[in-house]
DNA sequence: ATTAAAATTGCAAACGTTTGCGGTAAATTT
DNA sequence: AAATTTACCGCAAACGTTTGCAATTTTAAT
């Protein structure tokens, strides 16, 4: 069946394409009494725009694009659920594509938003991608540019990321008041600065605030990573009371140690972690977790787009804060 | 900046628009020195071809719709991922929306689809619809639906779907194996048709080859409901020495009451769900489960969306095989 | 009854493509 | 050298909207 048109509906009702597309959308300049006649049959026919037509004449699309490392990512997810959630109250919809952490396939999506006009796009950065020149582009072309996450570092760019450097501290100030005597803390890929950051931050905090404590630092690079380090450590002759994870896969290696190991938590082995809550809520007792929302993460890197898409320019950094979240595991 | 358009490459080569459109496609009517003229200078000019220009003109777009109860979901995460993979593969690309199961909003994911022209959408079901009008809707203006997971019961449909029934089977087997005595059978809403189907065909097969084996049947519809039941029907008298969960949303309950009353798998308590993998694997030991893979079941609907595009109708039930991964639990 | 103002409606161009058809010039055949 | 084919290119319409402007009708003011 061909869908039905302006161009259908003034035919049949002996009135031009502009009074119907005008009684359409409630414009003063027609009478009340053509725009009832024309409500009617647009409805009795079903017609639906073309967003087609509309952006071709308008030259603008009422969708985001989103890039994202991979999809099928606790984290990614909720950042996605909440852009989506957003952007549908606001009338927009959404175009999500994965880099799967691979440059070539980021600068394909991108070119995909491109030809199709986007009226912006959400971006997180591929691991190891350097040549901002295609986000560059974008600008040109009046597309504005929301990182999140895994952002660059120049400052000309609108980016929204998680306060990491509160996360590790919070979870040093509750790792103190535990009265850990010996921590073992696991921290990512070495070369992430998100890493790097989280471990500083985490490290400055415990050498200012309790010195007398002993930690271990060590870096993994997977779960079994995590629970081999876990498993290696706590054989040495000083055990440790206490292990902080940085994020939900280090969690998820620690815990299968726990498990394997019989640990009792809290009693024996207090357990903190940085993650969004899924994960910690899996076990007996729920472990305690700084929060870092991807929800939180999502609102406000949508409000940064519309501002942007608003107001003109608004090049800064925005994070979103961190707050302890109590389980039972310390 | 203002795009660059066949227009403006025209103008700057003196040639006419219809020229440049052909040479850009390698149209054998033009002829190889003006074609590396255009394609030079397009590519000087970084040209990008008007996504909604062609819509226009070719009244098909290359986007598919899909609608998910939610993005953040184990489950859904990897179908998504497949689909998206293959999409990207064969030109396509994706406008997600999520209906959060409410028919309201499913409604509405609809009708931006049909705006937008997409050429065929994905659906699952939001729990409890049950017009299917709208999809009627969407067949008349000839853009293919195939549904996944939850699917409508009339087989007019085109569906693809998880083999409900072999799982369950595949479960009750290896309960049998393991020589169980007493089991706790927890199933899902009782409302849904996956449950039943996977509840039916578990009590057949058990009362068939097992009839001796003593079988409790349970629905929950959280993890904490399942949490409760567990530990409910664990103390009494005659404790069972083998629990099916038939979701990772049981599982994790499930677990979450093991760890808590601290029983030892598989030694006091075999353990097997049906899953596609990630929750699972959680634990310690792994979970033995029956799989069901989002992604296979995204790689299926696929190829069914494709043969829906290109020969025609394909009205049909494709079911995604499960198969058993043995974990330590039981 | 004229004229001016206000209320309605229609015309036509534009957005950037694709494509059937017709046109011209060069190459080939007679 | 005329006739025919081939190679290359341009014209113009169409896709479905939006919108400035002009045209028409109605209402109000003189």
């Amino acid at each position: 069946m061909t869908n039905t048109t302006l161009k259908l509906l003034a035919q049949q009702l002996q009135l031009s394409i502009s009074t119907v597309s005008r009684a359409l959308k409630d414009h003063p300049d027609i009478s009340t009494a053509t725009k009832a006649k024309v409500h009617a049959l647009a409805n009795s026919l079903d017609y639906e725009p073309n967003a087609y037509a509309i952006q071709l004449r308008t030259q603008s699309s009422k969708i985001f694009g989103v890039i994202v490392p991979a999809i099928a990512n606790l984290f990614y997810d909720s950042f996605i659920a909440a852009i989506e959630e957003e952007s549908r109250k606001n009338g927009y919809a959404l175009m999500i594509l994965q880099s799967s952490n691979n440059t070539e396939n980021e600068l394909n999506n991108l070119k995909i938003f491109r030809q199709n006009r986007v009226s912006g796009v959400f971006a997180c950065l591929s691991a190891h991608t350097q040549n901002l020149e295609v986000y560059e582009k974008m600008s040109e072309r009046d597309i504005p540019v929301v990182f999140f996450d895994i952002v660059p570092k120049e400052n000309k760019y609108t980016k929204v990321r998680m306060a990491d450097e509160r996360c590790a501290v919070i979870a040093a100030e509750n790792i103190i008041q535990r009265g850990a005597k010996r921590v073992l803390a696991l921290f990512g890929d070495p070369a992430l600065s998100i890493s790097q950051k989280r471990k500083f931050a985490f490290q400055q905090f415990m050498e200012k605030y309790a010195p007398k404590t002993h930690c271990t630092y060590v870096h993994t690079n997977s779960s079994i990573e995590a629970e081999d380090a876990f498993k290696k450590h706590f054989n040495k002759a000083q055990k440790f009371d206490t292990v902080f994870a940085m994020t939900d896969e280090i969690l998820i290696g620690v815990m299968k140690s726990i498990q394997a190991l019989n640990i009792k938590v809290p009693e024996e082995m207090g357990v903190i972690s940085i993650s969004n809550g899924f994960i910690p809520s899996l076990y007996h007792p729920n472990i305690s977790y700084v929060e870092t929302s991807g929800y939180e993460l999502g609102k406000l890197a949508f409000v940064q787009m519309l501002a942007n898409i608003k107001g003109g320019k608004t090049l800064s950094e925005l994070t979103v804060d961190a707050k302890f979240v109590e389980g039972g595991s310390m």
